[in-house]
DNA sequence: TTGTAAGCGTTATCAC
DNA sequence: GTGATAACGCTTACAA
């Protein structure tokens, strides 16, 4: 069933079951109608790809991330799927890993299929060289190209993410400020945000006063089991420390594991903090304190800028929000 | 830059750029060399819009969910995602929420993108009546339907699910056996697969000779401090009980809080199982005995069958698998 | 307001 | 092996 077949059964022009199609004005009531009329009884759908082929667009965008079933990463996908799609624009996932080889191959099922822009989320994208970041150059020259928490100037290339240098500033200094004086960083990785989040971490230790004689920053296994077992480990290797601040709420809920096995009250003893403001931080008891950087409000951002550059509008290159403290259990006031 | 550019410059015609394009094997060497030369040349990408046209079909394939950003949903979706994409296959991705009107809605953004097949993830796109169901019988008329965690008997709709009913059977029978006399049951919703899960639980109670003269069943709010609540209330009415069974580890995170919170050792005095096997149960402490209900299996089991399906095999209409109790801290042995 | 006809960029079916 | 040429099903000037 094509436009034609409905054209004849409504005795039209296809070029009129056409203007019905896409509402154009220029189609009497009447007329109309008849056509939606003929349309309903055959049930047709128009086809999708001879309609792209015409208009250069299918309306769709692709949405990149290393793993969808990361609870913060899921988040995001569902925010941007649900404003893409009240703007008439339809989703396509991929995931791929933390390799680039992955990212730079399963890119091109996206760029294969002519989206209409791509999402990148997770800082994790901008490696750390040019030549590495050639995929998301190469991706810019052929569609507008999102970094979602994560930052990278180039043409055709746009930024939206939180201030996380001076959110992990913010909660270390609130941490400091509160007794803390043995503070140590757990991350997991030193991707773009990984390593602003580090630099807010040593920079409020260092207003503090605080030597770096001693390590106080660990790359640290993820899952909770592992990072009990790292913190444990960290214990007997003679490390002391009195306060956990993490890149992550999963190796937060990790230190609050580590506490509950070693017998540390916390926050009296030990004070753990968060990032993300995820599921982590409110299925632990106690509930662990986090930042909240607003997935929300960035994917929300995200898709109106890129709503804006399709209306050929300027859109800015960079766009930095701030987060906030979300105060619970694991953490004195 | 086009097949037709591409074959002038090329001194070849648009047929053996394609024949080069789809790798066929009725091209000389040489004449291959020059084109793909050319084509790499000029950069050429080939426009997927006219391919599909041709082909009638993109090779991508929709998932439906209710909740992308669900710890449950979230890894269905990443599984699906990969295996299809391991088969050549990009996803499209939509979240309908739990609205019938909704769901309706916004598979005709997928339908309209001309996908090959859809998967539905979750048992509540299973509705109560045929009418309800009518949008499954029509997207059925055009493309292979699957349902995960669902089911639904019609001409082109392929299940594939857990056994719920025997892993809550069963789950609640180890729980009668360790000494519980008092259970409770949990549930979010009464889909598909929660009246199956329902039974499950009602069955093992008869077996195990207890009686239904007091409600032993209730519809519960889901976030964990909601779930806290809640049980604190049916405790205060009076409803006494010994364990509670939950259809989702999410319940069963906030059976935990609740137990915590009101002082009832865990599994001493109270057990507690949950649902998923997802990250709710480890998160908590003590962590939870939950159904492992295979979400990898589950997709990569359907994905199998799709590209069965394209090739024209017969496959079954109906798969069901059991579930595996996963025994943690929250119950005796 | 409606119809005709020329694209859009491929794939596929013929001949040669 | 290779080349014309006809689909594929739509959008959109341009005419009427």
């Amino acid at each position: 069933m094509n436009i034609y077949d409905i054209s004849k059964k409504a005795g039209v022009s296809i070029a009129t079951v056409s203007r019905v199609l896409n509402n154009s004005s220029k189609v009497s009531e009447q007329t109309r109608r008849k056509v939606l009329a003929v349309m309903e009884e055959n049930s047709y759908t128009p086809n999708a790809f001879a309609r792209s082929l015409g208009l250069n667009s299918m309306h769709t965008v692709g949405i990149m991330c290393a793993d969808s079933s990361d609870v913060y990463l899921a988040q995001a996908i569902y925010y941007l799927e649900r404003e893409l799609r009240n703007n008439g624009y339809a989703s396509m996932l991929c995931c791929t890993g933390y390799q680039l080889e992955e990212k730079e191959k399963y890119l091109q099922l996206l760029l294969s299929r002519n989206v209409d822009a791509i999402f990148f989320v997770g800082s994790n994208f901008v490696e750390d060289t040019p030549e590495r970041n050639g995929y998301l150059y190469n991706a810019a020259k052929k569609i507008p190209v999102f970094l979602l928490n994560g930052h990278l100037d180039a043409p055709n290339i746009y930024s939206v993410l939180c201030d996380d240098y001076q959110a992990i500033l913010d909660i270390t200094n609130e941490v400091l400020r509160t007794g803390s004086e043995r503070p140590i960083y757990l991350y997991r990785s030193l991707s773009y945000s990984g390593r602003r989040k580090l630099a807010g971490f040593t920079d409020a230790c260092l207003e503090h006063g605080l030597s770096f004689e001693e390590e106080r920053s660990f790359l640290c296994p993820v899952s909770l089991d592992n990072t009990r077992v790292f913190l444990t480990a960290l214990e007997e290797k003679g490390v002391s420390f009195d306060s956990v601040i993490t890149s992550d709420d999963e190796l937060a809920a990790g230190a609050v594991k580590y506490a509950l096995a070693s017998g540390r009250r916390v926050p009296e003893e030990l004070q753990i903090t968060g990032y993300n403001n995820s599921m982590f931080s409110t299925c632990s008891t106690p509930e662990i304190t986090s930042i909240d950087n607003r997935v929300e409000f960035m994917c929300t951002t995200a898709v109106s800028l890129l709503m804006q550059a399709f209306q050929h509008k300027n859109i800015p290159a960079k766009t930095v929000f701030s987060g906030t403290i979300i105060r619970r259990q694991t953490t004195r006031t």
